[in-house]
DNA sequence: GAGTATCGACTACGAATGTAATCGAAGGAG
DNA sequence: CTCCTTCGATTACATTCGTAGTCGATACTC
């Protein structure tokens, strides 16, 4: 099941808040997004379809609540990006990761602990 | 410049080896791909016509070298993933790596050795 | 109760994408 | 020289994606 970017901004939305309806998702999304209420139901109605969103019904109107769960999501997402983009090889990524994005200390340690982990 | 999935098979082959024609590209796909030749040129001209890509004749055929990096391609395609998937945080991507495609023993010491000098 | 705003369902439509086929010129096989 | 292959250039075409608009039904406003 493959989600689209414009689909991604729809699924972070209800990640962070399950069980909104559709012009609650827009309102969380009017600072970001110029999109119109009709784009934001096109894009949820195509996530139902998808399967990435069930629905339940509230009064004449649904709300929607994610059908996958973010960090599965992510690990698929990530696991696709590193073999398109670094031939499945992890660790040059990181490096970009330091460059392009600037880890924060917080991030430095996490990871320290991290590697501690996976050291055993 | 946007490149997608199948150009970017493109780019990955002309990165490991550049200056070589359509049909050596063909020949380096073949094992991993069905496609067509004629589909091979369609997204290599594709790429020239994005500038990803500068032509030299070589007789009557055009030899293909990438006009990007690849380390700067995918600085900034890790940048685009970690914004979209992780809402630019990166630490959460690497807890990902390690479980989804396995860290070599190598990707962990690698990665020390990043984390020591992102220290200093 | 009449007009208006809103809901979900369905439809629209141009650009991008994946996957080729056609065409005219140029080279190679015989 | 003639036929077949291959090249780049151009064209094709179904699907997906981004970005909405229309429509009939319902609910809310006065």
């Amino acid at each position: 099941m493959q989600i689209t970017p414009a689909e991604l901004e729809i699924m972070n939305v209800l990640w962070e808040t399950p069980g909104i309806g559709a012009s609650e998702i827009a309102d969380t999304l009017k600072d970001d997004k110029t999109w119109n209420i009709r784009t934001i139901k096109t894009l949820v109605g195509r996530l139902v379809e998808k399967g990435a969103l069930t629905t339940e019904p509230d009064g004449r109107r649904y709300l929607y609540v994610p059908a996958i769960e973010q960090v599965a999501y992510q690990k698929t997402e990530t696991r696709r990006f590193v073999d398109r983009v670094f031939g499945g090889r992890a660790a040059p990524l990181v490096a970009h990761l330091a460059d392009a994005r600037g880890l924060t200390d917080q991030d430095i340690k996490d990871l320290e602990d991290l590697l501690g982990k996976l050291k055993k």
